[in-house]
DNA sequence: ATACTATCGGAAACCGCTTTCCTAGTCGTT
DNA sequence: AACGACTAGGAAAGCGGTTTCCGATAGTAT
């Protein structure tokens, strides 16, 4: 492996010149320049980042924390999503991504710190589980930025996050303009914030059409698969069942089709169902779930630049929701009542 | 951030004897040693990782690349579990995790190369795509360490897969003795090594109970749902159909189930499904899928444990498959002819 | 008392690059 | 001819640790 010394006794140069031609600054000449290339092309080398990054005080590489709690908000794919936007980011300002899961939150939030502070990394995406409280406490007391996916309790920490609100909003019209009007709707509970904005959207579309969200209407998951399925037979069991439901999650959605199938139900002849995220499954469903897609992609792009933005001392604007978008596929048709019509 | 010099002044040592205890060295008092670690703990003092690899020529980073392509082996949930594993056996040895995404293998492979002679990682975990080619070419040109995670062509790369021979034999013998005599298989093209290794395990596992594979009970899709449903109803349509079909990957099993479901055929009454990998969807499924579960923490433990072995200079021993497990779910039972007879 | 060894601690070189500052040379101006 | 402005290149001082080597002291054996 070659260093700049030996690159610069090759091209009989001082390695402050080599310097120079590598990192593209001038006051070098354009013959000088070319036999430095030559040399630096012939032998591959490749500067070490661990010394440019003592002197420069940078490491170029980031960090991405993922308190990998089962009960975690995302679902898998939706984090895979989130990287491969923050790599390609990274990758543009040529810089590396550090991955760090812990088990729980407080492990997480130690495990970053260190990080920052033994310099390994220059900054950090966190992705918000329902836990937030030991990273807010460990960061706020350094320096280095870092950046949240999702929402905070904290007003002074950056955070990056999707339209939950829009989307819900989104998705609750399109129930609407369908011809529903008795549209059932499950949470969870505890409910993160996303579902809580969430909530809001359906609240504020429902407003729109002058109908209020009937508390009957409305049944409690924990965001898995089987609690939807009771949730939904709750809500479908009732004397005047709603004509469509929305939960606030795709594999809560999941479990509302299994639900309704049980009862003899047809989706979406007889029941319409909304999920949220788009998960990959939701496609995969007979029949394929209308959803809310949640960006994960523009979600990383954006935490990336929000964190460069801070690296670099500029004061970020202040940053809106990433938008999100109605997927209609063929869970959701109008309601019987309206055929009948 | 203090550095070693503001704990040496502080302790009223030298920067050498600070060293010393931060590493845990001998040749310390133990009076001086308290007092150190008195000034460490409370200026909250992590040394610089950079400075420390530049002198040690070290980073403590281990890179993962997954060459990102549609067509990948592995299913998602597999990736973040075998990233699981990797990290934990970092994190024994203080060792960071850095993720390197990329559209195409040659990507991943120059990147892989530059990451390496940076020094920005110590040694790298390369996951298998099917192309393998760019990387043997490019890795084998440098001297860090690096494993892969699947099959290799070239005999002197390193790797580590899990036992698909032995899942499959499992698989099969399952079916076997449930009474199934007509197994059809569900393979791909093109065949990745991994889905080769399966096919010998199902054809030994016959061979046992003194059978032969029938070339006309094996169907070929592309990996995908929509291929395996495609399959699976080509060889139900069969005159003489298959009583059990063992789809070499869950997602193709998906597509049997779904094609059972279409020709009336109930699982796993009239027809036995099995799948290979376990992913997440496959307990969710109804009946939930018989299956052969990859062992994808063990996998990263395994690639971690040999690239350490390989930095520590240790010639590993030659290593033998991760063992598969075979995971008994709804839908496999004994065919029917069976209870008639 | 002397020689030898083990323990404790520090001075200084070094890892590979960046960066500041300096010198020397070349122009263009007055 | 003298002066400043600008260019090209290099010497050397860091960046923040580790490590080697050396000296001083104390303990043990002869």
């Amino acid at each position: 492996m070659p260093t700049i010394d030996e690159i610069a006794r090759l091209a009989q140069v001082s390695p402050a010149t080599v310097s120079k031609v590598v990192n593209n600054r001038p006051y070098v000449s354009a013959e000088t320049r070319r036999r430095i290339e030559r040399v630096i092309a012939e032998t591959g080398f490749v500067p070490s980042q661990r010394a440019r990054g003592l002197s420069q005080r940078r490491s170029y590489v980031l960090g991405l924390m993922v308190p990998y709690t089962s009960d975690q908000l995302f679902s898998d794919p939706h984090l895979l999503e989130i990287m491969r936007g923050i790599e390609a980011e990274a990758n543009l300002r040529e810089y590396n991504l550090l991955l760090s899961t812990a088990r729980a939150p407080a492990d997480a939030a130690s495990a970053c710190v260190r990080l920052l502070r033994s310099d390994v990394i220059d900054a950090a995406v966190v992705v918000e589980t329902l836990d937030l409280q030991p990273f807010t406490v460990a960061l706020t007391e350094q320096t280095a930025p870092w950046v949240v996916i999702g929402y905070a309790q904290q007003a002074a920490t950056h955070t990056v996050h999707a339209d939950d609100y829009g989307g819900a909003l989104l998705a609750t019209r399109h129930l609407l303009e369908l011809g529903h009007r008795r549209i059932g709707l499950i949470t969870s509970n505890p409910r993160p914030f996303a579902l809580e904005e969430r909530l809001c959207g359906v609240r504020d579309a429902l407003g729109e059409a002058d109908l209020v969200l009937d508390d009957a209407l409305i049944a409690v998951g924990d965001l898995s698969t089987a609690s939807g399925e009771q949730a939904g037979r709750q809500l479908l069991d009732r004397s005047h069942p709603p004509t469509a439901i929305f939960a606030l999650n795709d594999r809560m959605a999941f479990g509302v089709v299994r639900a309704a199938a049980d009862l003899g139900l047809r989706v979406p002849d007889d029941l319409s169902v909304v999920g949220f995220d788009d998960i990959s499954q939701a496609a995969l469903l007979t029949p394929a779930l209308t959803t809310v897609r949640q960006p994960g992609y523009a979600l990383g792009v954006a935490a990336a630049r929000l964190l460069f933005a801070l690296l670099d001392g500029k004061p970020p604007g202040p940053l809106g929701p990433i938008p999100t978008e109605l997927v209609l596929r063929g869970s959701t048709a109008p309601p019987r009542t309206l055929e009948r019509g």
